[in-house]
DNA sequence: CTGATTTAACAACATTGTGTTGATTAAGCG
DNA sequence: CGCTTAATCAACACAATGTTGTTAAATCAG
């Protein structure tokens, strides 16, 4: 049932993966080339191809593997014992993603693969810290920085909008904006300091 | 000070845009060439490189046409006389996007630009939804499909982490996960029917 | 351990896209 | 009208692609 994967075909996969996380790093993704990736693995380009059929693909592999030891951590906390209680999955993923800084820079900076996701959520952050800007009276402060409020909806809104059009639209604009208005803005509430309800 | 744009510049940039979003919807931008540009517009290839000197320049540039477009309306409906009380920027966003749909789903589809953003998002979404399951109590019932309240925590959780490695870590990773949670948990509580303080 | 079989790795190939050049044509501007 | 400058065209060297048939190495049966 279990046949042995042949012993080159691990090398090779593994190979592969760690050039292009090294050359990730000094380099823009849309920048590496597919023999970039295999001169840095020392391997011939045809190679590569018997494992991937394009650069995409060997990508998603590599940060499977990546978000698989972030996921296992967060699974041993669930299992074994909690070291401090405030080991979240959240708090775990921003430690983890401090680990790997270099890595993710590259992965999600300006220049890399969401260059234009980037500007999108970018662009929808700066409207709504505009908007917020402007309706927030001046007797009423965050507890939280503005610029993070604006970027928890931006990626919400993106999140959702990308979903919805990509799933063919199952529910109807209002219905989605009722939910986006409603999950964002009790969200809010939270965040801010002096709103009525706390002059108790 | 403004100085009159030639009118063949225009002209020329018009037909760049035009052209590539046409293209869009039919194919992969990755699988779209400068070529294919040039030659569904009727111009030289060299003609591209004095307006753009990328396909992602030119991308941009007619996108940010769009989102003009869908800020304009908004901006109207500040100024102007609202038709209905319910017009909130959200509900045109998703307005908008519904009225162009084959272009925003060939831009944010699997295949298009965001391929590793929309596995990254999906891939935290579906551990979310995972997690939810496992921890909602039977009795306890959702307002909203599940769904969508994963997609809104990991659009949030993605867009945070990637503005936090991006602008090289500001704050500390414990600050920044209290943050998401504060923001999605209290969005996730309003959400639900059956919690303790609705049995009033 | 050994030989037969499988298949990974390789070198070489034709093809396609890129970015730039310099000379020519033609459209817009005052 | 004449000046300016955008667009065209042909040609270029270069880089990356994806696919050949061949060679070498690992696996497995006996």
């Amino acid at each position: 049932m279990k046949r042995k994967v042949d012993r080159r075909i691990l090398r090779t996969r593994r190979l592969l993966n760690e050039a292009l996380l090294a050359l990730l790093v000094e380099r823009d993704y849309e920048n590496i080339t597919i023999q970039d990736i295999t001169e840095q693995a020392d391997l011939n380009r045809a190679t590569f191809y018997l494992h991937y059929s394009s650069k995409e693909e060997l990508l998603v592999a590599a940060l499977e593997e990546q978000f698989d030891e972030l996921v296992a951590s967060i699974e041993d906390l669930a299992t074994g014992q909690p070291i401090w209680e405030d080991q979240t999955p959240e708090l775990m993923t921003f430690r983890h993603v401090a680990e790997h800084a270099p890595l993710y820079k590259a992965l999600l900076s300006e220049r890399g693969t969401g260059y234009i996701i980037h500007r999108i959520i970018g662009y929808i952050a700066a409207y709504g810290e505009a908007r917020l800007q402007e309706e927030l009276p001046a007797n009423i402060e965050l507890s939280f920085p503005a610029t993070l409020l604006s970027m928890h909806a931006a990626g919400s809104l993106f999140a959702l909008v990308s979903w919805w059009v990509t799933n063919d639209m199952p529910y109807s604009p209002e219905y989605m904006a009722e939910v986006v208005l409603r999950m964002c803005n009790e969200g809010t509430r939270a965040l801010i300091v002096g709103s009525e309800t706390a002059v108790s």
